[in-house]
DNA sequence: CACCATAGACTGAACCGCCATTCAGCGCCC
DNA sequence: GGGCGCTGAATGGCGGTTCAGTCTATGGTG
């Protein structure tokens, strides 16, 4: 209650929502979930979530919007000062599964959820999602260009082959209930696979 | 009609059913697929359907049940006769691709649909995926044991890091409106990393 | 300073459209 | 004629969404 703090109570319900949809989300999935719940676990009533968000589809594009704004701009930090396309290809992999790590919740929601409905899938194009993955398929181009990444292999399917390795492992990780593997381990061991997968053979 | 035919008239409603649900569910989507758009597709009523499944989730599971079955064991036949283990790495993609080609409407439902229910995922567990995909976790052990394989590397999480590659690439291929891309290059670009990625390094 | 007027934020009970599911009855075949 | 497979209209409940009403903050007025 210190004078910085100019607006107690005026906590910002948009954010208060959408967090709280976060972690109602996570548990029991987007379909089971009821705009009751989240407006429970926020402690708002049913209707203020309907002030703030078209419908409820429009809360879980929120959450993927607004999040992937977050993640991008952090992977975007993450790689500065790392010029080695192949340690960058590292670097990747570590921050992506630091932020599962990190967001747990989140990670569930951006991973099984948002799945869920083939009309986001299929309609709605993730432009987000690219602009994140598009900083793989830049790497490959450029180590393709320096002449460390063997160039019979495509950057764009490069990119997906990694993402999609990256996203089952955190599944794995997520779905499973006793912890078998680290993150950090998943991360060494995909960007292990990978970089030697894609470096040019030593002649 | 001839003589062999002996029941002509007498189409497994079963099955019927199950390809119509296939077809429903991939255009569709799960969740906005009615029930009644199952029957219509089938030439059945609506009641029918209850004859011979449980509910529309059963519907659901029946056709990843069975259909994993046969995508098992036609694993199994196109691994026959092929001993060494990074060839088999190549034998496996080029299978999983052409199974997502021959069978589109199937991977569709597979991939997309069955993710959307996370009471499949979290609680169900898809002891058929398991058995398909240990097929790999047993080539890369079979691969270290034989020396040819990096033994830094954990047969399961190699599992799961192929696996997601392959799936990923499927989905855009699914999601994909214009073909960019043949599956048989997706086959060899995966197969093409992981063999190298995963082969140990000449002294 | 006490009081009121007004706007804007918030509430939550009730509504309503939507299908999954049911079941009473129908017709075909032995 | 009766049993079996099938039909499809009717049912029920579920939960997203709405909106009339309440509350709170603010600032104008005597």
């Amino acid at each position: 209650m210190s004078a910085a703090d100019a607006t107690p109570s005026r906590t910002d319900k948009h954010e208060l929502i959408l967090e709280a949809a976060i972690r109602v989300f996570a548990q029991k999935g987007f379909h089971a979930a009821r705009i009751s719940d989240v407006a429970d676990e926020a402690g708002v009533a049913d209707g203020t979530i309907y002030l703030y968000f078209k419908n409820k589809d429009d809360l879980l594009l929120s959450i993927f919007e607004e999040k992937m704004d977050l993640l991008l701009a952090g992977l975007r930090e993450a790689l500065v000062g790392v010029t080695d396309p192949l340690e960058q290809v590292r670097t990747f992999a570590r921050y992506h599964f630091r932020q599962v790590q990190d967001h747990r919740e989140l990670a569930e929601v951006l991973q099984i959820e948002l799945r869920l409905s083939n009309k986001f899938m299929k309609e709605y194009r993730p432009q987000k999602l690219w602009e994140y993955l598009g900083k793989f398929a830049e790497i490959v181009r450029a180590g393709q260009e320096a002449g460390q990444v063997r160039t019979d292999i495509d950057p764009f399917m490069a990119m997906w082959a990694f993402f999609g390795a990256m996203d089952e492992m955190s599944m794995q990780f997520i779905l499973a209930k006793h912890r078998k593997f680290s993150l950090d381990a998943a991360a060494d061991t995909v960007s292990g696979i990978f970089i030697r997968g894609l470096s040019k053979e030593k002649p």
